[in-house]
DNA sequence: ACGCTGATGAAG
DNA sequence: TTCATCAGCGTT
């Protein structure tokens, strides 16, 4: 039985959720299939969930914006581990930044989760924001983890799991995905590594 | 355009 | 131990 036809009405989340090897391929297919999936965090007793919007794509120890450009280090571990799993890491000494992991595991690589539409637990997240605009909420990869309560404490942590997953839905057509270089990184910028749903109002500034 | 803020890894 | 760097954000 498939999750459509549990014949109560009721989605079957557990089966939603991506599995291990949707991430284990390609990550410039991941990234773009990334978007319009369901990122969900329980947090507190309550699911907060929003669709995925905007991603970068950052792969393997040739790639210079890579954080694993330098090789494998106690920071990078993750990105170098099994596919699936979360790799959050501590930046400009304020925001953290959620990644699932790609690629077979011992090939570093990684899908940033940019930007969010926010579908659940927008109340919570809107407190934990300091009550912007809905627009204003996850648009952003720091952003987004500080309304969802995504810290290094969900660092390495399966996908598939209880506090942190992703549910799979519709992929999205070709023509309705943009891409450009990715943002505030130096080096690499002529990979066009950041995709993103085309006039979506919940994508980056 | 800039300041906030602290982990990270390289240099010494 | 210092130092430069940084996949962001909010305010100016």
């Amino acid at each position: 039985m498939n999750s459509h036809a549990r014949g109560d009405g009721i989605p079957n989340i557990r089966e939603n959720r991506l599995p291990r090897h949707f991430y284990q391929r390609d990550t410039l297919i991941v990234v773009r299939e990334l978007l319009g999936k369901i990122l969900v965090r329980r947090f507190e007793g309550e699911l907060l969930s929003g669709r995925i919007v905007e991603t970068e794509a950052y792969i393997g120890e040739d790639d210079p914006a890579c954080h694993a450009a330098r090789g494998l280090t106690p920071r990078t571990r993750p990105m170098f581990g099994p596919p699936g799993k979360a790799y959050v890491y501590f930046i400009y000494g304020m925001y953290y930044c959620l990644n699932a992991v790609t690629e077979r595991e011992g090939f570093p690589a990684a899908v940033l989760i940019r930007a969010l539409e926010p579908l659940a637990g927008i109340e919570t997240m809107s407190a934990r924001r300091g009550s912007p605009r809905p627009t204003n909420l996850t648009n952003g990869p720091g952003k987004l983890c500080q309304a969802m309560a995504i810290d290094k404490s969900l660092n390495e942590t399966s996908l598939q799991g209880e506090d942190l997953y992703i549910l799979d839905g519709p992929t999205l057509a070709a023509e309705t995905i943009g891409s450009s270089p990715r943002i505030g990184i130096k080096v690499g910028t002529e990979n066009p590594w950041r995709f993103f749903e085309k006039a979506n109002p919940f994508v980056s500034k």
